[in-house]
DNA sequence: AAATTATATCGTAATGATTCCGATTTGTAA
DNA sequence: TTACAAATCGGAATCATTACGATATAATTT
């Protein structure tokens, strides 16, 4: 996912182009790590004086329905990164940074035969801790 | 975990026996799944009219550090349920009741060379859905 | 290029969960 | 039973998030 991408697909459905939205995408595409909505208003308030939490908000919400974002919760704030759009896989992520890296197994593949009458619709895997750089 | 058990804890580190705490504990141990900070209130309030949030989250996070409850968090609500405190395990969770099913397999012990110089803390694996009761 | 129209944004208020705090009450130990 | 620390109350404060009417702007049409 890069930021002509995750433009086209707005242009594709409908949404109109502007430049916060590109700006949004373009940090979250330089920055490859999870990020809270103060994150983004930190970064973009130097550029756009009186910019809104609405905007910030709307559009990371959007940009989720859309598949351009990914989003989880840690310590009751929500934060989001780009997808990963390549196959299923799992995150360490930093806590102190929010920078990730990719798990590649899996472990709903173990357990499919433990849930015979639950109804499964999502499942998390996700390691904690502080990345190399961060140490 | 019982009541008796967690009462003991309680006194054990010198904290005080209330009503509150005891009906707290013992809604849990009957309950036995994940609720939130409203589902007690709710809970306590015909038996202790104007019961206070205070009372409420001071307890709970009080039970948290003590190792009575764990938690974990759903749809932005922290969620606490009886501490497991037998052998390391995962849980399915139902989003409706909030009830849980234990998952036997635990990831971490597939992947540990795979995070050489990453610091790792902690981990969550979790499955939701919806149990046979609430479908 | 100007007019039109629907979408995006602003500014700010509202909401919901959680935390904080001074005043009061209540377990527990002496 | 008294004394004191801990617990609770009542309500305000905080933090993340959502909502909304008014205004501005991108894209479309004339």
């Amino acid at each position: 996912m890069n930021v002509e991408n995750a433009l086209d697909i707005l242009k594709d459905e409908g949404y109109k182009f502007t430049s916060k939205r590109r700006d949004i995408i373009q940090l979250f595409v330089e920055e490859d790590r999870y990020l809270t909505a103060k994150d983004l208003l930190l970064n973009m308030e130097p550029h756009y004086k009186g910019i809104s939490f609405d905007t910030i908000y709307r559009n990371l919400h959007l940009f989720h329905e859309l598949g351009i974002l990914e989003s989880t919760e840690l310590n009751g704030e929500k934060h989001f990164r780009l997808k990963c759009n390549h196959e299923h896989h799992h995150h360490f992520i930093c806590r102190n940074c929010g920078i990730t890296k990719e798990i590649e197994h899996c472990p709903m593949e173990k357990i499919n035969n433990e849930l015979k009458h639950y109804m499964v619709e999502d499942h998390k895997f996700e390691i904690y801790g502080v990345c190399p750089t961060c140490q």
